[in-house]
DNA sequence: TATCGTAGTGTTTTT
DNA sequence: CACTACGATA
């Protein structure tokens, strides 16, 4: 008998069958098309995660099917009714046709693979998935090709000489290692950008091209330099036991392509392959996605070629243009009906983006009303500028509208600061999308790369991070001496240090290195008994790391001194969350990572972003800033018309956010980087027909709004995308501890309670715990494992 | 070895 | 303007 029946309500079945209804009939053939490859053009807001939704939740029912456009059965329904009646004794089937029946039945959910490219959206799959389909739901492969990748590595990197348990490295570690590559072959610095050259070599990994043969493809002098510090790059990190970022899918492509039981394994499991965003896909990504899903062949690739802004990290369009040619067979179903927008909005969207040449073509159109107009406004000043965007907010909000409806999106950053100076003029609540990360801080990164360390002693970029942070003595020309011995003896910077006394050049050392060592092996000992957040509270202190923060003073430590307990509470809800907690899991999982992870639309304060990290979001009142020739199109692009397209389809990602009203604002002068520039209005906005759209005129004065026109308890809050937020979540009434308080903790027993230094809002207390003596915590997290007794 | 001053630089950045 | 990265100093 079928699964399926067993596991799901009839109530259940009800509401799933409900959902579907309510697609309309292109949306229903997206979702029954379950069998080979299948492109999705997606525009923008057409629905097109209800339409993966809804696609899984078909397969797991219903299986392979016919292709039945907005077929009123279902694939398998008459299978299913056939197996049903035998089971119930009305019919009587051969045990052959039974089998040919059942033959029907639909994948497992672990047979399933969703890939996306952000946590967010893979968690947002996932948790619709399981609201829909339960446990089966949570089987189901729904993750990034990043954590896809490690999962798939973690199993068989070691037939490619790593370790199982490999350090992952971001963009800075890289960048650190790239630096010290140049200028340990000779070159200078300022002629061989690391950046660059870190770029170059990205752009070798996706196209799956290796240290060897990007060599010998050969070209200037410039290609060779880079191919030197390519090849002694790769060996470092093979050295260092880390993966970058590009690696993650270059190694598992290698993996799959060149080891069959594993390419096997893969192709055997993954019935479905379905991805996401493919329009930003790179080479590397489409061989894996044709790769994994090379057993079956049921590949549905989602994408808009329309909203592809990723060019610059190798995202190749050509990916979706030519699908068909790829996957031979392939169909093609368009969903046009955009049901964010008004009619007013899609019409300016769908004229900027058809000025582009290089794309499929499409033309969204959508049953809602006009609305109002396209509001276009270009102000003498930026203040100007910035004071149309606030009186606009300021008039919707008195009118009741609420702030967390209103976005400003901008090209580049550097644009935020007057909108940010007039959003604080006016007391109006905003916040920043992105800018510094809270992983990216100074300090947050080392005590980070102290765990990696501890994790992985050969990780030597991490190690050149932390052994001399808090000084200890250990300098420049200690580490290049630790450098130059682990690259003579094929060993690690951690053994070279290790062996100090066998070295002439690192006697004068031996005491300082000795000890670092010893730390990282006691901790690194500790881990196997020690729970995660103990490991990390002996490391804050024996490093004395701590010490090092507690005795600069000033509002910068404290606050330094707060995102340290911040990680130590990630580390403890990672802990709490965790099956099976262990550093290196913590470790994958906040590598994987990043900030828009933490973007809380919930929050009552207009948010402002680049256009990029606005990619998949929505909002009622949309302004699009700083629309001048030079920033938006950027200057760099000007003169490169696949880069002006590649602009034209920000434009148009920025424009297709807006629900309700569309507003795009540029500035004549502009003060930028401490100069004052003059521009011309954005050629975007000459191409906005203006049936859909009115100017604005600026003739009236700027108007400033009361100070007392919007909650004075409400706060303006920086890069609030802070990495997790887990103790926003719920401060817990009572962290009110005073000195001499007793107080049992969870893990350290009874204690008392010996200061408590106010800090930002909470306080650092300071416990001396019976059994295991002074530890340093913020009273608000603290107060999650801690009662006063 | 740490700190201070200055010279240089300045799209975008899912992982 | 604001930030970083490096070199000259104590």
């Amino acid at each position: 008998m079928s699964q399926f029946d067993l596991q799901y309500s009839a109530a259940r079945r009800a509401v799933i069958a409900k959902d579907f209804e309510r697609l309309n009939g292109m949306q229903r053939q997206a979702v029954l098309k379950t069998e080979g490859p299948l492109l999705l053009l997606a525009g923008a807001g057409s629905g097109k995660t209800t339409v993966l939704i809804n696609r899984i939740i078909n397969l797991l029912r219903y299986g392979a099917g016919s292709d039945c456009p907005a077929a009123p059965v279902w694939a398998g329904e008459e299978e299913l009714r056939l197996l049903k009646s035998a089971d119930a004794g009305e019919l009587q089937l051969s045990e052959e046709e039974k089998e040919r029946l059942c033959a029907v039945q639909p994948p497992r959910p672990w047979e399933i693979i969703a890939i996306t490219f952000t946590n967010k959206a893979a968690g947002e799959l996932k948790s619709r998935l399981e609201a829909a389909c339960g446990s089966d739901g949570s089987e189901i492969w729904a993750c990034t090709f990043h954590s896809a990748c490690a999962r798939i590595l973690r199993r068989d990197i070691t037939r490619l000489g790593y370790g199982a348990s490999f350090a992952i490295y971001d963009e800075d570690d890289k960048k650190r290692l790239i630096s010290s590559i140049i200028k340990e072959l000779g070159y200078d610095e300022k002629r061989i950008d690391p950046r660059a050259v870190g770029s170059r070599i990205s752009g070798a990994k996706d196209a799956l091209v290796g240290p060897e043969e990007f060599a010998s493809s050969g070209g200037d002098y410039y290609h060779s330099v880079v191919a030197q510090v390519y090849q002694v790059y790769e060996r470092r990190l093979l050295a260092a036991n880390a993966l970058d970022f590009d690696d993650m899918i270059f190694k598992t492509v290698q993996l799959l392509r060149d080891f069959p039981e594993v390419r096997e394994h893969y192709q055997r499991r993954f019935k479905y392959v379905l991805v996401d965003e493919y329009q930003d896909t790179n080479h590397a990504q489409y061989v894996l996605c044709s790769l994994l899903a090379g057993g079956y062949g049921n590949l549905c690739v989602v994408g808009d070629d329309d909203q592809s802004i990723y060019k610059f990290r190798g995202a190749t369009i050509r990916n979706i243009l030519e699908f068909e040619e790829s996957f031979p067979g392939a169909g093609t179903i368009r969903l046009e009906q955009n049901y964010r927008s008004t009619g007013n909005i899609l019409a300016v969207a769908n004229r900027v983006i058809s000025q582009n040449l290089q794309r499929k073509g499409k033309a969204l159109w959508t049953d809602k009303p006009d609305g109002e107009k396209v509001q276009l406004f270009v102000g003498e000043t930026q203040d100007e500028e910035a004071y149309y965007i606030v009186k606009q907010i300021y008039d919707q909000y008195s009118k009741g509208e609420k702030l967390n409806n209103f976005t400003v999106l901008y090209r580049n950053h550097a644009l935020s600061n007057n909108i940010e100076a007039a959003f604080k003029r006016s007391r109006i609540p905003y916040r920043i999308v992105a800018g510094l990360r809270f992983f990216d801080r100074a300090e947050v990164k080392d005590m980070l790369a102290y765990l990696w360390v501890i994790h992985n002693p050969a990780d030597s970029v991490r190690l050149r991070r932390v052994i001399n942070q808090p000084a200890r003595k250990i300098g420049a020309k200690t580490v290049d001496a630790l450098a130059d011995i682990s690259e003579k003896h094929g060993i690690s910077m951690f053994q070279a240090a290790k062996n100090a006394e066998r070295h002439p050049e690192l006697m004068r050392n031996a005491t300082a290195l000795l000890s670092f060592t010893e730390l990282i092996e006691s901790l690194s000992a500790l881990r196997e008994q020690a729970p995660l957040i103990e490991l990390y509270e002996l490391l804050l202190e024996r490093s004395g790391y701590l010490d090092m923060l507690r005795s600069q003073n000033g509002e910068e430590a404290v606050g330094k001194i707060e995102n340290v307990m911040e990680l130590k509470s990630t580390i403890s809800e990672y802990a709490a969350r965790a099956e099976a907690p262990t550093l290196g899991g913590f470790l994958e999982e906040i590598s994987l990572l990043t900030d828009v992870d933490g973007y809380d639309p919930e929050a009552d304060a207009v948010s402002m972003m680049t256009v990029h990290s606005a990619k998949g979001l929505e909002f009622d009142t949309v302004f699009i800033c700083g629309a001048e020739e030079g920033l938006f199109p950027s200057y760099r692009s000007m003169e490169n018309p696949e880069e002006l397209e590649e602009e034209r389809r920000l434009c148009y990602v920025a424009m297709t956010r807006a629900k309700k009203s569309l507003h795009v604002t540029a500035s004549r002068r502009r003060m930028l980087y401490g100069q004052t520039s003059y521009a011309k209005p954005s050629r975007f906005i000459d191409e906005i027909p203006m049936g859909n759209a009115e100017w604005h005129c600026p003739a009236a004065p700027a108007h400033k709004p009361k100070r007392e026109t919007v909650p004075a308890s409400a706060k303006y809050v920086r890069n609030v995308a802070s990495g997790i937020s887990v103790t926003a979540e719920k401060p817990p009434a009572d962290f009110n501890f005073r000195p001499g308080q007793r107080v049992r903790h969870q893990s350290f027993g009874d204690g008392s309670v010996t200061a408590a230094t106010p800090m930002g809002g909470d306080f650092l207390l300071e416990i001396r715990f019976d059994s295991v003596g002074k530890k340093l915590m913020m009273a608000k997290t603290a107060a999650q494992f801690m009662n006063k007794i």
